[in-house]
DNA sequence: GATGAATGAGATTTCATTCAT
DNA sequence: AATGAATGAAATCTCATTCAT
């Protein structure tokens, strides 16, 4: 899912670039792709309705090139990650993952319900391009490093890759929805605002994959 | 989260109140809350479009009709499982419940996108209490699966009851997603169509349950 | 070419809608279609802009639809000359069409610059079908004319039919565009303005005819 | 209808000046005035938008531009005719208008066009006097060459030239429009592809002029 | 109780034009 | 002399909602 044109806009000053970027990422994240609207972004900016058509020519173009960037971003945290934390054990590049994954969510909250959005809106054009791009990328990435790790001794030969790595995305993924999205631990009091409680469930997770993830 | 309003709809005869449930959900459920238009439902259904809102009076007060009904036949369809299946132990319950949302599912493929619909789109008037009813009924009951396991001595002490519910829940609705939302898994080709290996997913999951999830 | 649907159009009253299509005329045949303005035509009905798309959809189809009426009004008017003059010469018919056609023109100037609007302006949705159909409608009944005063013996065997009907059908089409385009005759002082000469035109047309058009 | 400004536009180097008006011929000659679009002409070109409202100053004064050029080849055109066939017979003369209005067409078929915009539309700037001169230069130089046939002793005093020289135009204006306008002839087949038919249309035509036109 | 005509605000998008660089 | 970013009015069209019949 390559950055899609958009000429015009890469000549502004970094700043109001920055500045057009937030608002519409708020603006996408917040209404739905359908429910955001032209007019109210534009109205925040301070800007003209038709210089935004001239940076990126509809509507569509706009939500791809946010969501784009927004997955952007998600690679670079991914990639910074890895460079920082290699020949790790498991558990801490879990662990690295997953707290690095809730400080994205925490600074970029909208970029995260971007993705929630994708699900299932059918009216986004080039969904199924955008969300199996993303989708791929995060299940191999983990695959990736439980390959790393059996190869270290950590996981043994009836462990499952895939099937571990689709549970560990799930569990993960919905850890960092609760983060997102209120309500999504319905007030059981699974979390404590301070990230303090992350070492223990990344424990958890990595006992279960170990003891529990047998091959078909 | 009451049935409000909506006393003409049902004076309607049955079939007719079921035709048009059925396709406000489809609309609902494939274009999000601002994308569906009542335009569009009363043109497939044929019905003059004062009715629907002589019905329902708002396209709120049609979202919110649908929506409560989706969460009863969900309910309804969990009680049913439970009443068939007392008595039996953890891994049962929790494969007689994923089934029954397999088939929930597979059956009712809108109402489940309904619920994501509601995971990010701040514009749905009550979201918050809809997504909160929802959470709750969904974490009670896989809660209350546990105690009773817990009572027949399935799960040790150290097990902590809310985390594992949250687990359970969050492997369980990824797997349920990967129904409904294409790429879900991303082509790795963790599902088969036909249910058969969801006997593995369960085994799988209860022993991560039995074994790796600690208190804190 | 029939008439497209704007069902909603028909139902309501007559006075109604004659005044929504007389107006819609004025503004397509003073402007041109890119020209034409919905804005201005409901503006100067009085009505909701959101009516007229009611009733026709869409620019396209309100165009259509006043060109369609403009045509069987055209069709209508030759039928009624045809009706009324059985049985007469060929100059005393082509005198009656010329008549009825310079009256159709006084009395409806812009439908016939509808029709000038088709001839050159490629973005006309179904132009092509809307000019074939006048086109055709119009050298047949020219050339029928022509038929039935052959049988009569006015025109002798080497008069070719096809030519003649396209030589009237020029230059009478060109002395009705006098009537509807200012400096048509660019101030000649061909026409006066009360139609009195137009039994010298048709003298000579119809001796030009007979005399001068050889087959080929 | 003097050429205004365009100062800047001048200075350009010849083949560039070429090319803008070609392709603004294009565009209005295809659209209309209304629906041609400076940022579609600019697009084709490849320059500024700011470089084409320099040249020119507006839409309207692209389009004056546009056409009096147009007019200027129209002219150039007749009058090349007349310098190279002095002294001949009427039908000689016609036949070589005729046939250097086909080729100009057929080389041109754009700035015919253009001509058959101005018919229609009342918002084009100045249309009048644009018609109005393009009209009095074509029929004062058929009737300039009836004259001289006259002269010549070719047209009998009867006839009148005025009426003549219209019913000419007329029909040579048709047979040129049937060359830039499809189905003009309907699917009669009247004209076949190569001119070579030509010459029966300009012995029909004064012979017509010669036996039929008479005097008022 | 059902209808569908009427509405006007608001949606996305295009337009000709200006002007600082 | 050329550029193209900025503009805001106006374009077509859709929307949820009202209400008289």
């Amino acid at each position: 899912m390559p950055l899609i044109a958009a000429e015009r806009f890469h000549n502004l000053p970094e700043e109001k670039k920055e500045r057009i970027l937030t608002v519409a990422s708020e603006e996408f994240s917040q209404k739905g792709y359908a429910g955001a609207s032209i007019n109210s972004i534009v109205g925040r900016l301070g800007i003209a309705k038709g210089s935004l058509f001239q940076y990126f020519g509809t509507k569509d173009g706009l939500f791809r090139f946010v969501f784009s960037r927004a997955l952007e971003r998600v690679k670079d945290n991914l990639r910074n990650v890895r460079d920082n934390a290699r020949r790790k054990e498991l558990s801490s590049h879990l662990h690295d993952t997953l707290l690095a994954g809730a400080w994205f969510i925490r600074k970029h909250p909208l970029l995260y319900r971007l993705y929630l959005q994708l699900l299932t809106d059918d009216t986004i054009p080039f969904r199924n391009d955008m969300l199996l791009a993303l989708r791929q990328y995060s299940l191999e990435y983990i695959r990736s490093l439980l390959e790393e790790a059996r190869e270290r001794g950590e996981l043994a030969d009836h462990v499952d890759l895939n099937r571990a790595a689709f549970m560990i995305d799930a569990v993960m993924d919905r850890f960092l929805q609760a983060q997102a999205v209120p309500y999504m631990d319905a007030g059981l009091g699974l979390f404590d605002g301070d990230m303090a409680s992350i070492q223990g469930w990344i424990k958890d997770l990595v006992q279960m994959i170990q003891k529990g993830v047998e091959k078909v």
